[in-house]
Parts: structure tokens; C-alpha cells; sequence
DNA sequence: TACTAAGCTCTTTTT
DNA sequence: GAGCTTAGTA
């Protein structure tokens, strides 16, 4: 099919200048579905921006543009670009990750699937204490059913569109649960789904499916959106999920302008149902498909273009597509080989300094990339001592705080007195004398009744199920009324600051004076200072209510508020977070086998690929210089583990690698170097196979002698014993015995305690 | 019912 | 090393 708006390559308008033919002819197939396979690096958001901005060109209007994307980080990167681009129309574009987009027109259609237009979004920690209450209140085994395991389930069945219906009459499902000795998943799949249906609430996946269901089921709606969203476009479309897959596909339906850009080598979210199949069946779908292929990087050097793809090789499964650049050989991938973390994270701090004056650099221009968010904190430390400033992306972010969540719920609750996991964190919180138990029979009694929570404890005393308690639930109740019917009258700052004021939150901060609760003091300050400017924003007074504020906060997982973003400062993330992102130098850490790759990719051939897409990712992000750093040991659950270097490593072409520092001998892990970390006959070969045989066959020194390990005989009363954490300090007595004996030890500093002597805590002096 | 101390159990990535 | 559970005390 011929598409008449294509425009003949002579007619570029002069703002494409810039991009180059392939580039070109991408932005200007304006019309029909289009597929960009992008190379890494090779101006893919470039391409999306600049095709946005000549559809506008061509007299489009921004409101008919929908651009999905995965990371909030991703949309703002997005719309900044944009911005620069068109102005200030940029802001009509409808643009945000998947779920945003969707819970915003969810927030409109609500009441077509039977949801309050203010509904709830759970978050994975609501989700998990729901499951976690339902598992026990089916009496059945918490440990065989964990929530983040069954939530798993439960998401992996969403994603593929199968509701709790569909999925208790599915014979494969509950075969492979009674196989797993789980055969309740089903069940728990329906009370789960119940219940956040009841509380208004809906989680992740039930934004995605809930919009597919909307489309399904009310094709007037459909229709609307279909003719309002005139171009679609996707970014990263090898990272989604099927129910993504079946809305885009359902959106552009009509006006068939859909446009996905994408990178199998890139896809690292089959762990949340990402099926590389959408990419690869795309030109099925669309037989009218323009493709185009970006190949050529602009990004990195020679040598790191060259590294990633000798890695990426090693996938069986990839799209026909071959990097290059023009641009410099560049230098060899550093590698270094440390002792522990500690050391680690010493050897970057060390390395990105220098590299600061050897390349005239700001901070901003590094990155330090880990697979895991738990190892920030050896780098942390390292750089805050080396006087360097840093910013943790992800995380344990600022709305996952204990101070922030408990105030969000109070304002949930207010919103949605249905939401039984917000009412869970705040009935007792400040403490007002209602128990777990009464909570417990608050719950049990609305489901028993069919009432609807809220119902229950408006008329407490009316219930002598509820007992002594019944009062002051009552008193809680009036108080949560009296909020409600703020809702009307006040904008979503006062209200926040009458309920922090009135509910006891502030208060119960303010008076702890220890330092851990001053700064939840100020953290809450800090939440209500974020309501305000929300508040204050020049949006249009609807878009300022509490439940919007609330939807953003959920779905805004990202970075907390960032006060100064323009801050110089060196960025710490996990890979995932760090795609779509170039710096000039490029530090990867942890690359140690178990932890990169996860252990838990090794058993499978696909899991195993994901990973090294991972590692594809993050060795792309880097445009001139790159270092992969690892320990020989960490510190894991207080105790020492012995590492390996990572088989990526391996899997580089040594051509690609200067290995000179990876073969330094590193010291003993506990100071004066009586250890035998670094065991003799693994020093590095000169091969490229340089850390096979020698390093994995003899791995690490068996933990230091005189320490502690397994059974207690080499332990006396009287003896003078190190304790990691707790210092010096002499035995006065042992019982019991094997791996799990009591002792009573006098520490010098902390007087006597009962410890449990596990392996590798303490050693004899 | 509220608070504290001690013990136990964990391993991944995001919305 | 954190977050949760349990046991014990007020």
C-alpha cells in the first residue's frame, strides 16, 4: 500500500538536518505502522523525538500523540527533549510510561468497570500484606505460600490476560500448582482479587488489565480513545508484556500509525512477562509495515561497540542487525580485581577521581552501574570519603519511607475509605488502643457480613463481634469522616496538612526527638511541601485533587523529589534503571559470578541470555572509557563469601580488555594480612581464558583459622573472642552445641550479651 | 495493648 | 544488615 503523505527525500525540512538518511527516512514515514529496530546507540530517542516534532510539523496536533514508554525516567528524558524541540506544546503530548497513561484514563472511565473514579493503586507492599493476610486467614502454610512468590504468580497470569476465572479452570496452571505442592495459588488469585476489588484498589498489572478490559468491553470507549490517539508510538518495545501488547495493538487499530522502536538485544523484562515475540511477530501483524535499521553507533568508542557485540554473540536468539561506528579505537575496558567490596568500592572512587582531571570531567559525567540495589552502599561510602558527590537512583526511594507511607495512607484512606491496606497502616498508628485483634475482627467481620469495610467501623458499637475496642473505632471513624468532607472544600495541601495536624501524625514525629526521628520529621515535611507545589502547579484546578496527587505518587516510583537537578553528581543505579541513559565513563561493579549473572539465571539457557542482554546494556551505556570492577569476597548476612569473577568477563574478547590490574594480589579481607585471600597458583594467565581454570577451581581461601567455624570445640570459657560487629570481648560461658550454640560474652564495650555463634562472625584472639 | 530486645530469615531487576 | 516475628515485661 502506497501511504499519500509520504514525503520524497527531497523535501527534508531543515530541522532533520541533523539526523542522518536511515534516521531520516524513519522520522518521515509519518504515516502506516513503522518498526525502527535501533542499535544501541544509535539515536533511537533521537528518532522518536524528532518524528514527534514532524508530525506537529505536519501539522498534527499534540494532543492526538500518545508516547508510551517503560521508566518514568524515560518519560521525562522524553519530554525534556521534546520540549527543546517543539516548546511548549510539548506539554499536550500525551506521554508517560504505560501505566500512567492508562490509570489517567482509567481515572475517567472508572465507573464503566465498576471501580469508584477514585480508586486505589496498590504498590507491590500492599499487594504482598494482602496476600500475606489472605494466606493466613486460608490457615494455610506462610511459608509455602510467600507473598512475593504467590504475587509473582498472580502478576505473571495478569499480564497474560488470564483473570482468576480463567485461571482456576485452567488445567495446566493447576497441575504445575499441585505439582509445586502449591495448589491453593488459585484460590488466593480469586480472595486477592476480590478483595482489592472491594477496597477500590487496584495493583500494577490491574491498570494494564483493567484498560484492556475497558477497550474490550465498552467499544464506544475504545472508539473514543482509538480516534483520539491519531499516533502511537512505543519505545522500548521489546520490553512488553502481552496485555501492553494487546492495548497498543487495540489503540491503533483505526488509524494504523503505529510506530515501535525497539532492540531484542536490549530486552532485559521477560522477569515481568516482556516477550521479545511482540517485536519479532510485529511485521506479522502489520504485513504493511515499514522496517528501518539503525545501526550505526554514535555513542561509544571503537573498542567498547566492539566488546559489547563479542558478548552479545553469545545469544542464540537475535534479530539480523550488525553495530558499528566510526568513531575512535578509544581505550581498552579497565579491569580491576579487588579484595571486598570495601576495596571495590575504594578502587572506583580512586578511578573515578583520577579520570576526572586525566579527562577534565564533571562528576555528572560517571556512572557506577550494579546488577543489584543493595550494593550502593560500599560506593556510597567511598565517594562521600573521597569527597565526591553522587546520587542513588531507585532504590529504596523516598515514598517507600516508613514516616511517608503511613502519611500516604492516612490521605488514601481519606480518598478511598474502602482501602483496607491503608487502614491497616493508620488505625493504630499514632496509637490509639485498637489492636491487631480488634483490626482482625473489623476484617473478618466485613467479609463475613458483605459490608463493606468502611460500613463496619462507622457503626462499631453496633457490633458486638468488635468488643471493648468498639469505641475508640468509632472515634476514628468520626475522624476520618470529618477529613472526607474536606475533600470538596479544600485543595489537596490543606487538606494533607489538617490530617498530619488533626490525625496525630505530625505530632507523634515531632515529639520523637531521637535522630532517626527527626529526620522522619522532616521527611514528612518534606512530603507536605510536595503536596503544596503540587498544589500550587499551573494545571488546571481538576488536575489537583488528592486522588491525582495519590495516582502520581504511586506510579512515580522513580527518583523521590529532587530538590537540585542540576546538581553535579555522580549517578549510581542498577542496569535496569540505567537504560536509554550515556555517560562518558562507565563503571560496572559487583561483576562476580552469582551476582552477575543472578544467581538465580543460571539454570536457565533464557534466563541466562536475559543477563547477558543486561550486560549488553550496561556495557552500551558508556561513550569513552569503561570499567568492570569485582571482590574476590563479600560480606553477604554477616558473613564472608568467596567470589568469582564473572563469566562476562570471560566472554569479552580479550582484544577488548586491559587486564593489567585485575591480576593484582588482593589483600586479606580482615586487615593485617594474616589471611590467604588471593590463594597462590591464581595468578592470572596471559590468555583470554585468563580467569578460568586457576580462579574457579580454587576459588578462595577457606575463611581465616582462627575463626569460629561450625561447631564450638575450638571455644573456652575465658577466652578472649573479635566479634564483627560488636568488638572485643571474653567468653564467660558456652552451651549446647554444633552450629547453633548459645554463648555469653563480655564485650568491653557493651557489657555482656547472648550471642548466637554462627560461622565467620567471630574469632578467638 | 504497647514497647523492647533478641532471634531468624533472607538473595534480582520495575511499574 | 534490615525487616519481621516472638517472647517477655510494664
Amino acid at each position: 500500500m502506497n501511504w499519500p503523505n509520504e514525503t520524497p527525500s527531497n523535501e527534508v525540512p531543515p530541522f532533520l538536518d541533523k539526523l542522518n538518511a536511515p534516521q531520516q527516512q524513519a522520522v518521515m514515514r509519518s504515516e502506516g505502522p513503522v518498526m525502527i529496530i535501533a542499535g544501541a546507540g544509535s539515536g533511537k530517542t533521537r528518532v522518536l523525538t524528532y518524528r514527534i516534532a514532524y508530525l506537529m510539523h505536519k501539522g498534527a496536533d499534540p494532543f492526538q500523540i500518545l508516547s508510551l514508554t517503560f521508566t518514568n525516567k524515560a518519560a521525562r528524558e522524553m519530554r525534556e527533549r521534546i520540549e527543546q524541540l517543539v516548546g511548549a506544546q510539548a506539554r499536550n503530548i500525551w506521554m508517560g510510561t504505560f501505566h500512567s497513561v492508562f490509570a489517567r484514563i482509567l481515572r475517567q472511565e472508572a465507573d464503566k468497570l465498576g471501580y469508584p473514579s477514585n480508586f486505589t493503586i496498590y504498590d507491590s507492599d500492599d499487594s504482598k500484606s494482602l496476600i500475606k493476610a489472605i494466606v493466613k486467614e486460608m490457615n494455610l502454610d506462610e511459608k509455602l505460600y510467600k507473598p512475593s512468590l504467590v504475587l509473582g504468580r498472580i502478576s505473571m497470569a495478569k499480564n497474560n490476560l488470564v483473570d482468576f476465572k480463567s485461571y482456576l479452570k485452567n488445567d495446566e496452571y493447576n497441575e504445575a500448582d499441585r505439582g509445586s505442592g502449591r495448589p491453593k495459588f488459585g484460590e488466593i488469585f480469586k480472595a486477592y482479587s476480590e478483595r482489592c476489588f472491594k477496597a477500590g484498589a487496584m495493583d500494577f498489572d490491574d491498570i494494564l488489565v483493567n484498560t484492556h478490559r475497558l477497550f474490550k468491553e465498552h467499544l464506544d470507549v475504545l472508539n473514543r480513545w482509538q480516534h483520539r490517539f491519531r499516533y502511537v508510538m512505543v519505545d522500548e518495545y521489546q520490553d512488553t508484556n502481552h496485555v501492553q501488547y494487546m492495548i497498543t495493538k487495540k489503540l491503533a487499530a483505526v488509524n494504523q500509525n503505529i510506530c515501535v522502536v525497539g532492540d531484542d538485544a536490549q530486552s532485559i523484562y521477560a522477569f515481568r512477562g516482556a516477550n521479545i515475540q511482540n517485536i519479532l511477530n510485529f511485521e506479522r501483524d502489520y504485513p504493511d509495515v515499514a522496517t528501518f535499521k539503525l545501526e550505526q553507533n554514535y555513542r561509544s568508542t571503537k573498542n567498547i561497540v566492539n566488546a559489547a557485540s563479542s558478548v552479545i554473540k553469545n545469544n542464540e536468539k537475535q534479530l539480523e542487525k550488525s553495530v558499528w561506528t566510526a568513531n575512535d579505537e578509544g581505550d581498552k575496558i579497565q579491569v580491576f580485581r579487588n579484595a571486598t567490596e570495601g576495596d571495590e568500592g575504594r578502587k572506583i572512587a580512586e578511578f573515578i577521581f583520577e579520570q576526572k582531571s586525566a579527562l577534565h570531567l564533571p562528576n555528572k559525567g560517571f556512572a557506577i552501574l550494579y546488577r543489584t540495589n543493595s550494593q550502593s552502599r560500599a560506593f556510597e561510602e567511598s565517594l562521600r570519603r573521597q569527597g565526591l558527590d553522587y546520587r542513588i537512583y531507585g532504590g529504596t526511594g523516598f515514598y517507600q519511607r516508613k514516616e511517608i507511607k503511613d502519611m500516604l495512607a492516612y490521605l488514601r484512606f481519606v480518598a478511598n475509605p474502602n482501602d483496607e491496606e491503608a487502614l491497616k497502616r493508620i488505625i493504630n498508628y499514632p496509637a490509639r488502643g485498637i489492636g491487631d485483634t480488634t483490626v482482625q475482627r473489623v476484617t473478618v467481620l466485613a467479609a463475613q457480613e458483605g459490608l463493606a469495610l468502611w460500613e463496619v467501623i462507622k457503626s462499631a458499637k453496633h457490633f458486638p463481634e468488635i468488643g471493648a475496642s468498639a469505641g475508640k473505632v468509632e472515634q476514628f471513624a468520626m475522624m476520618i469522616e470529618s477529613f472526607r468532607t474536606m475533600l470538596e472544600t479544600h485543595n489537596a495541601y490543606d487538606l494533607a496538612m489538617h490530617v498530619a495536624k488533626q490525625g496525630g501524625v505530625l505530632k507523634a514525629l515531632y515529639e520523637d526527638k531521637s535522630i532517626e526521628g527527626m529526620s522522619r520529621y522532616e521527611n514528612l515535611m518534606e512530603l507536605l511541601n510536595g503536596i503544596q507545589e503540587f498544589t500550587e502547579d499551573d494545571q488546571s484546578d481538576s488536575e489537583k485533587t488528592l486522588p491525582v496527587f495519590l495516582e502520581e505518587v504511586a506510579l512515580y516510583t522513580d527518583d523521590a523529589k529532587d530538590k537540585d537537578p542540576d546538581r553535579d553528581c555522580i549517578s549510581l543505579m542498577t542496569i535496569h534503571a540505567s537504560k536509554g541513559l550515556e555517560f562518558p565513563v562507565v563503571c560496572i561493579v559487583g561483576m562476580e559470578e552469582n551476582l552477575f549473572p543472578s544467581q538465580m539465571a543460571l539454570s536457565s539457557r533464557s534466563d541466562l541470555e536475559e543477563e547477558r542482554r543486561l550486560f549488553y546494556v550496561a556495557l552500551t551505556r558508556a561513550e569513552q572509557k569503561l570499567a568492570l570492577s569485582f571482590a574476590s569476597s563479600r560480606f553477604k548476612f554477616g558473613s564472608l563469601l568467596h567470589c568469582e569473577p564473572s563469566r562476562f568477563i570471560d566472554e569479552i574478547d580479550s582484544q577488548y580488555l586491559d587486564m593489567s590490574l585485575a591480576s593484582v594480589k588482593p589483600k586479606s579481607p580482615f586487615e593485617s594480612g594474616r589471611g590467604r585471600a588471593g590463594a597462590d597458583g591464581d595468578s592470572p594467565s596471559k590468555s583470554s581464558t585468563l580467569f578460568k581454570k586457576p580462579m574457579r577451581q580454587a576459588p578462595l581461601p577457606a575463611a581465616d583459622p582462627s575463626f569460629v567455624a561450625g561447631d564450638l570445640s575450638s571455644l573456652a570459657v575465658g577466652q578472649k573472642i573479635q566479634h564483627q560487629r560488636f568488638g572485643y570481648g571474653i567468653v564467660e560461658s558456652i552451651e549446647g552445641n554444633g552450629d547453633q550454640a548459645k554463648a555469653v560474652v563480655n564485650f568491653e564495650n557493651l557489657g555482656p550479651k547472648t550471642l548466637v555463634l554462627k560461622f565467620a562472625k567471630m574469632r578467638i584472639v
